[in-house]
DNA sequence: GGTTGCGTTGACGCCGGTGTCAATGCCTAA
DNA sequence: TTAGGCATTGACACCGGCGTCAACGCAACC
């Protein structure tokens, strides 16, 4: 399978498989002419980093999850490797919601605010 | 005031200062010399821009606050232009939120999976 | 008058994933 | 043989807030 038609499968690009490639992520051989030449368990593998880059996760988190897959599992998560950067993309994830739930009341706190402000303009009440 | 003299009492660095006016933020006279010079308002001016930004605004978002401010109120939160992007800005907080909760969620049932996957290999268990 | 220290503008770098363009090479069908 | 479609590598562009450096001007003190 040459770049183009993994890129389509994948439903990607060209530009990004090189990238991947150049990340160490994605493999491939060279024909006698250099183009690459994938093997159809890539497809497998582009989908994995697919799937978790849209999860938030970094190339570099990432590369366990296809050594995982490489070393013949059926689910790229399964590993040591892997399950310890899900555990730390986990307490980043609950850090960042406590974050923004701290966040979120502050927002709700000046909303609040502004509105009693301008009602007090309207109304003349006593804050 | 000049600048490296607002920069330290505002906490930040003179790049960061022109930064802030070459976006419209903070205003200053010049000296004969060209020298920046500073009102004391501005003080305040520069740290309502630094607490919005810590709370995840960006430099557009913030320009109504300091409009707010220049207009005469004590608040940079209370002009409706404020209001407006407080609305968007919570409803983005909360869209955000939601989707970290999703993620959290899927992240703790692959963890899940994984764990249980090791327990089935070193205890002959049957899934 | 030279040094030191602050001011000025302008420009590049970073991060991360990808688009996009350039220059060039291979393959295939008309 | 030529066109055009896909391949190759390399490099720039983007976003956003700022660090950092360059090359220079002005102020003040010795």
């Amino acid at each position: 399978m040459l770049i183009g038609e993994l890129a389509e499968k994948a439903g990607t690009s060209t530009r990004t498989l090189r990238y991947y490639e150049q990340h160490g992520l994605v493999r491939a051989d060279r024909d006698a002419n250099g183009y690459r030449q994938y093997d159809d368990a890539e497809l497998r593998v582009v989908h994995e980093i697919r799937s978790l880059l849209a999860a938030g996760f970094g190339l570099d988190d990432i590369r366990p999850f296809v050594a995982c897959l490489r070393a013949g599992n059926d689910l790229g998560h399964v590993c040591p490797d892997s399950v310890e950067v899900l555990r730390r993309k986990l307490a980043e994830v609950d850090s960042y919601i406590g974050q923004l739930t701290d966040l979120r009341q502050r927002l709700r706190a000046q909303l609040n605010e502004a509105v009693e402000e301008s009602l007090c303009q309207t109304m003349t009440c006593q804050p």
